[in-house]
DNA sequence: TGTCTAATGGCAGAGACTGTCATAAGTTCG
DNA sequence: CGAACTTATGACAGTCTCTGCCATTAGACA
């Protein structure tokens, strides 16, 4: 698969050791970083206790990340870019709104089974959703990063379905919608998973109150709610 | 209307002295800030500049607001109360869907004719949110804030339904949608008015995008695109 | 007018970032 | 293998946001 070329293209898996290196104190920075998150709380930890977790200095951590947000949230970047491939693969008689909900879906279930590359990349990334619904600065970058993948999302739709992005509003209403639905059912999460550790835990609670979520939408929108 | 009790009420009107004067200085902080972000930038204003321009200490803004955040989004604050109201006093036979639409497109309509108190709150409002679209750390903000909004609308919702929030999601879903709509429609107003300044304003220019979006909802969540 | 309460200012300090520069550590090539 | 080059790191120093503390000032109230 990886061809080899002359020098300008960098094999996938042969990395330098210098690549290797910084690749490992980013992760250590990563993981150190949520550890003590959990134990005692975003505001209440320290850059320089992060970065003294892992041996560097303060300013090398700024070198790896723009801010603390970045640091807790890189563990949903890598999920977040799973569901942009998984969406893009969805089939393209699909319509919109179920592309959407499959490719959700099957990224949570993805992160539930395989063994991804760090042991448990769901526990930790349902941890930092309970971290982040309990931390308003987090949520507030949190929710930014969600805004911006909308864009993305609003793009593949207006792709998949061929249509000018700067005219049609439908894919942007959608994205925005389908961002709302995720929100939702994440605070539903989180607010029935408040209690301390991780009881209900496993990706399948999450996926079935993603569902549950997206079964409202039709009623909800619907003109009377009496109805039901 | 104003029932004049013993001294534990205060009458809305006749405050003391000291509490014009709070007032004063809060206005007087709200517009400077405004002012100075509008000229040199969100970041590149310092909170002493602030102060500085009302003249009073540092430590004294910190008083009336909890961040630098805080002062650039009061502005918004006073329409979000608006909204609050005008959904609450919605006709009950109304659906949901259509009374946050009313809500809404009533709020900004107010906003524009009313001379609410300071001469142009909607030329600040349209400025703030052209100036929030373009600043990270302020989009960060106002999404929080628009979040727990959300949460307020849900909570309006089930009160006019009469349905249990615990169990109910429409509410939620709902809420979700509605803020995903509007966070849609200011991206696409901000966009629209990119150049530099106020050109197309007004606050028609906003509702019209406020209600091509919404009409965009039942369309993006019809199965098929192409059938349009 | 005198007391009581609340707003303010000034100061010190923690903590998040940023620019700069010297040093250390990988990489490349002869 | 070692010299020359490139890149990551560390060490400061400095700015800016935000907080606690205490003395001072200025309305409120009797």
């Amino acid at each position: 698969m990886a061809v080899q070329l002359t020098d300008t293209t960098q094999p996938d898996q042969v990395l330098g050791l210098r690549e290797r290196k910084k690749r490992r104190t980013r992760d250590a920075l990563v993981e150190a970083a949520h550890q003590l998150f959990l134990e005692q709380g975003y505001a209440r930890t320290t850059v320089d206790e992060i970065a003294a977790a892992v041996d560097v200095s303060q300013r090398t951590f700024f070198r790896y990340f723009a801010n603390k947000d970045e640091v807790a949230l890189a563990i949903l970047a890598d999920a977040e870019d799973h569901f942009v491939a998984n969406l893009r693969e969805r089939p393209a008689d699909e319509n919109p709104l179920r592309a959407l909900r499959r490719a959700i879906v099957l990224t949570w279930r993805e992160l539930g089974t395989a063994r991804h590359d760090r042991p448990s990349s769901i526990t930790a990334a349902l941890e930092l959703i309970q971290l982040i619904e309990s931390t308003p600065t987090l949520l507030a970058a949190h929710l930014r990063r969600i805004t911006e993948q909308e864009q993305i999302v609003a793009g593949i739709l207006a792709e998949r379905e061929g249509l000018d992005p700067a005219t049609d509003l439908r894919p942007r209403v959608m994205a925005a919608v389908f961002g709302g639905v995720l929100r939702s059912a994440h605070l539903s999460w989180s607010a029935e998973n408040e209690s301390t550790e991780t009881e209900n835990s496993g990706s399948e609670a999450m996926i079935n109150l993603i569902e549950r979520h997206f079964d409202q939408l039709g009623p909800a929108l619907a003109g009377d709610w009496h109805g039901r």
